[in-house]
DNA sequence: TATTGTTATACTCTATAACTATA
DNA sequence: TATAGTTATAGAGTATAACAATA
């Protein structure tokens, strides 16, 4: 899908109002024409695009259980380092320890997971998932791959492991370098 | 997110004086001996990760113009479909109609963009970027630019063009209809 | 002194609903 | 009746700051 925008003047200035570009962006949902512009020069607009359909997909068909916002990744993350703390959790997840405790509190009160006391160092809560945690992982992660394979079951294998592939190099750039 | 220029004030005392800087562990997913179960299988997961620091780089590195989130790529659809009414360009960020209000009020305010009646139907605004918005809207590319080139500049252009296009197909099948 | 967890708070973001003026 | 725009508002999400317990 080359990037076809039609006109795209990068530095300089665009002729605003000459052309009488294609906007038509009326009220047909079948069709509308709105052109991204520059906008469409860049890999972030795509991502984002993409990624905000996954994430009001999952939100949408969990609706009922009333889970915050990073519930899901905080539990999963749980289930994979048993006794990790609170802080490296809001690390990993990249928000603010408070919020971690706000999560923590909420998982606690569904029964999914538990705060035990550090034995080594006490100010440290260890955190670990509960047997009812267990099993809602598992319907959330079976969400989560029905989400993503309505989205990418036009990819072939070696495309998805391709887009996972250069995903990760992106990521790494960010990891490794600065931020 | 810090807004920079808010200077909350609140309950005076300021410990005025930094952390030490931890050597690693958190910055830097690099090192991180966090694991990410099954979370890691996803594509999703990966997406997010990537978009997230974009959108923070983005914000940080913006934060001195204390722009909104949203105001930067409403004024580039504006840009590139001169006379778009707000119900079209808040359909095409995917946000309601009285969040285009706002960010239309800031960017009209801060002169970067105007309304106009629409002659044809008098219920529309026609938006139009200014001389000033375009102006703004050209350093705004260079960050998002900046931004991206620090992620990208390991992937050769093939891998960028591929990349695009496997987002973009995933996209398609978004808009195609299933939702 | 530094770190973990906690609480309180403020600010941003966003959707919903009601309203107007047009169509 | 339906649509574009507007306003008011409520709720979610998140960061900041201050604090207690522990290291």
């Amino acid at each position: 899908m080359s990037k076809s925008n039609g006109t795209k003047a990068k530095t300089g200035r665009r002729p605003a109002k000459a052309a009488a570009a294609p906007v038509r962006a009326d009220g047909g949902p079948g069709g509308s024409q709105v052109s991204l512009g520059r906008l469409g020069d860049f890999v972030g607009f795509r991502l984002r695009r993409v990624q905000n359909h996954l994430s009001r997909h999952f939100a949408t068909a969990t609706a009922a259980e009333g889970l915050r916002s990073g519930l899901f990744s905080s539990l999963a993350l749980i289930e994979a380092n048993p006794g990790i703390s609170q802080i490296a959790l809001s690390r990993e997840v990249g928000q603010d320890k408070s919020v971690a405790v706000a999560i923590v509190d909420d998982l606690e009160k569904l029964g999914w997971a538990e705060r035990r006391r550090s034995t080594t160092d006490r100010r440290r809560h260890a955190l670990y998932v509960t047997a009812a945690g267990q099993a809602k992982l598992d319907a959330l992660f079976a969400v989560v791959d029905e989400t993503e394979s309505a989205v990418l079951h036009q990819l072939s294998p070696g495309e998805k492991q391709l887009l996972s592939e250069l995903l990760d190099r992106m990521y790494a750039a960010i990891a490794g370098g600065e931020s």
